[in-house]
DNA sequence: TATATTATCCAAAACGTTTTGGAGAAGATG
DNA sequence: CATCTTCTCCAAAACGTTTTGGATAATATA
């Protein structure tokens, strides 16, 4: 039934080391062999069974991609981390899909990877508080995270240039005319929220504009707390022209407050977005965002993995990768002051 | 380094066949032996190589989920699909991600699912006229798609009901007062574009409404077609009332095309989606929807799928899940006739 | 010519499991 | 008492690869 490296010895005429031999790019066979072989071995359909195979070399050609809680499975692009992670896995290798599971303990993924014959280890949805992390710097399996800040031997992480994302925002609003900005993070567990409010900061001390803690909003990235926000940034400040929210899904629910206390986007408040989410552009108006370059995410995560996969000392790289301003309709010049 | 079964056969003073024996449940094992033996393996943190568990045993607890042709990783809900299938899968069952691959026959599925120590296959965005499709009818490999249909030995396929939803999408039209109900279909190649105008036809017939070939357009799922589509309708048919779209992104097209011939919605034309994807509560105005329960999609093939690893004998069953009828803010009453 | 090197090839061991086919002891049955 | 079961246990084979450690013949070198 199933085709065995046997079978092509067998049909080849020679032995079953010759032929892993072969397959595997060795040099000590000629290349009339090769040849041979490699056409019995076309011809057969064989194709190497990948449990023996990392059964004896030892080495994996799989990776475990870690979606942590619930929660993150509905979060903004998981989706689009994983199709540049599969794409650029391509065949050589496979991609594990390990969900929902508690982990602790680096112990805990050591035994979750080890039992599966997985070699390395995507995590995306980390608690920025959780110990595990810390176990990484020194830890030597493989590991690569999703917008959660570690370096260590053998672990590193993918993530926006949060700061200057922040900063293309804020500077696309100061050109329309905007002085007076608000500002409506996510939560502040998250690294991505400290860095885009410090870039929040440094842009507006760039452009001689008071940085005011009135004009910052704390919320968790749902529609629910923008909407809050919007609603206290606009009793306290009349005067703000602009709205700079850290998630689209936050501008999505401060245009619907803004639209339900009788103000106009952008004609009244400028909103602008993080993320570039599929429905950003089907909002009403359309959503003028910062768009992060999900794909490249998981492309990146995997290329430092297969780098550590070919070299046992390689130290993976940090990215940052940088953000588009994608303008729509959302935001415009700031009105005449004084409404 | 690694705790082989051998280890925890020395440490324990049983035989390597014995440890495994009682690990897996075995009979033939006294309970004080079993308790001593698994007392050492949680010691030990013995951990069961999966490579060569499969290797030898033949059978496989990972199941490939097998996402075709670049075009669906964007489709409206594989992500939710994927997140059913995780969490369906559990502890027990590993999902392995396999991208992008052109599959033409079912000798290539057998390959590509050999080779990684794959015992069943999930298929996504398959076209309806690949071949592959007869294949499986008498193939004996266990294969679950979605969307598509095929019964075979061991092949089945789960969907929505999807003459059922477009009839719970007209039923409401009607008796919110729409007479003149208009169609936008997806492209005819896909089985839920049959399906759906089906539903759609026998649902007019049910209410003594003409079927008219002029309230049809087929689209192609895209935005773009839709906005073509509102157009060929409303210009040839200014008496349409309401627009049933076979998808939310199409529906999401309408509404804007609409818009830009200066009609309301919903005050001179109602307009109702299928799907519910996450973007639908977030367009203006919110779009009224069939839902499709894509989630439970992903749950039940591999419930399928896990009963015919049970059983070698089990054939799979097709499951045509209900929808949910989600009433938002793109549908009203018809508007008085003549405009 | 004798020795060293190189180019090809291969048999057997190893990887960590499960499965097969018993073996021995204790208890049950006749 | 002899035989049959049942309960525990185990040694060895098997799974499909790669790796190890040569072997052989041809060629190059001294």
């Amino acid at each position: 039934m199933i085709v065995t490296i046997r079978d092509v010895a067998k049909n080849s005429g020679f032995s079953v080391t010759t032929v892993s031999h072969a397959l595997n790019g060795y040099s000590d066979v000629s290349s009339e062999t090769r040849q041979k072989i490699m056409e019995v071995a076309a011809e057969l359909k064989y194709m190497p069974n990948r449990a023996a195979k990392s059964l004896v070399s030892k080495e994996s050609h799989t990776i475990g991609v870690f979606i942590l809680e619930r929660m993150t499975l509905k979060h903004p692009f998981v989706f689009d981390v994983l199709s540049g992670i599969m794409d650029e896995a391509g065949e050589e290798y496979d991609v594990l899909l390990v969900g929902t599971q508690k982990i602790n303990s680096i112990s805990d993924l050591h035994r979750l990877c080890a039992q599966r014959g997985v070699g390395g280890a995507v995590l995306m949805g980390l608690r920025i508080g959780n110990p595990i992390l810390q176990e990484m710097e020194s830890d030597s399996f493989p590991v690569m995270l999703i917008d959660i800040p570690v370096l260590g031997k053998r672990a590193a992480y993918v993530s926006s240039d949060n700061q200057c994302g922040a900063k293309q925002a804020l500077e696309y609003l100061y050109k329309l005319g905007h002085r007076n900005i608000a500002f409506i993070n996510g939560h502040e567990e998250a690294m991505v929220s400290k860095e885009r409010l410090l870039g929040y900061e440094k842009t507006l001390a760039e452009y001689d504009l008071a940085i005011k803690d009135t004009y910052v909003f704390h919320g968790d990235f749902s529609k629910e707390s923008a909407k809050l926000g919007v609603r206290a940034l606009m009793e306290r400040n009349s005067e703000i022209t602009a709205i700079f929210a850290a998630s689209d899904l936050m501008a999505t629910g401060a245009i619907e407050e803004l639209n339900a206390m009788g103000l106009k986007v952008p004609g009244d408040v400028s909103i602008i977005g993080f993320d570039d989410q599929d429905f950003s552009v089907h909002t009403s108006p359309p959503l003028s965002t910062i768009r992060q370059k999900k794909y490249d995410f998981g492309r990146m995560a995997i290329q430092e993995m297969i780098a550590m996969f070919h070299d046992q000392d390689y130290q993976p790289a940090v990215h940052k990768l940088d953000t588009d301003l994608i303008i729509r309709d959302s935001t415009g010049p700031a009105r005449s002051s004084g409404r």
